[in-house]
DNA sequence: TTTCTTACA
DNA sequence: TGTAAGTA
């Protein structure tokens, strides 16, 4: 078990000791298990700094990643906790900006089939709303969602399947917000004036929304696909495991 | 030396 | 959020 002591916690998070101890005191930071008088914290605890910087970073108040905390914790899984701070703060390699170019976009998803295939592929991508022409560049809009496609394509779905399940995917979505949205809006908001006095409550309690859909959507996809990975996958996954157990070897995973 | 608490700005 | 004093 990795353990850290404040300093190098401190380090790893990218933050300052008198902060640490700062969102301890808050409850935003689980207190560290402790020898004789210094505190130990692992993995769960860098998870957690990472997750409140990255909240800092967007603008989120302390008081607002407090409520969150608290609500979520209210009522938790331990297990899906640990996972959801997993996704939430698992780095990501960046290397597609804001922007592509053509050369970029075709290096990235290994387009190396015929042209007029790559203009289908680029139509498609753009129909979707992944990549928007501007010039002689290409805008995209979330690079996180492009490094995902890309990610799927590396490990080998065709990008035309990538490109369908984005769009399906993207319907589902549609479907989960606006079961919030209905949900806030028959319980919390009910009959009130949205163009009125009341914009002021709607808008925070939009602004409260997005970080908590998230938060909820998050550990259902990882069960989620967890289950269907076990269902389908376990018993290869475990024969190809126990090859790579076999052939000695560390790293290079079968995907 | 480092950690921790408390306090002040 | 940074800094400082006094401890363990």
């Amino acid at each position: 078990m990795v353990e850290y002591r404040i300093d190098e916690l401190a380090q790893s998070a990218g933050t300052t000791v008198r902060n640490i101890r700062s969102y301890q005191d808050r409850g935003l930071l689980p207190p560290p298990r402790l020898r004789g008088r210094v505190g130990l914290y692992d993995d769960a605890h860098l998870a957690r700094l990472r997750l409140i910087g990255q909240m800092l970073e967007r603008g989120y108040t302390l008081a607002n990643i407090s409520d969150l905390v608290a609500a979520w914790e209210a009522g938790r899984d331990v297990g899906a906790v640990l996972g959801l701070e997993q996704v939430l703060t698992d780095p990501w390699t960046d290397e597609i900006p804001g922007w592509a170019t053509y050369e970029e976009l075709v290096a990235a998803f290994g387009l190396d089939t015929a042209p007029d295939e790559i203009e289908e592929r680029l139509r498609r991508a753009v129909e979707l709303g992944l990549v928007e022409p501007d010039g002689d560049r290409f805008r995209v809009p979330s690079p996180r969602l492009l490094h995902v496609g890309a990610e799927l394509v590396a490990g080998g779905v065709p990008l035309e399947a990538v490109l369908e399940i984005a769009d399906e995917i993207r319907r589902d979505c549609e479907v989960i917000a606006n079961r919030f949205v209905d949900l806030v809006d028959t319980h919390v908001l009910k009959d009130a004036d949205l163009l009125g006095a009341d914009a002021g409550r709607v808008s925070e309690v939009i602004r409260r929304m997005r970080p908590l859909v998230q938060m909820v959507v998050n550990p259902f996809v990882a069960r989620g696909m967890e289950q269907r990975v076990r269902a389908e996958l376990g018993d290869k996954l475990e024969v190809l495991m126990a090859e790579e157990r076999a052939d000695g070897r560390v790293g290079d995973p079968a995907v």
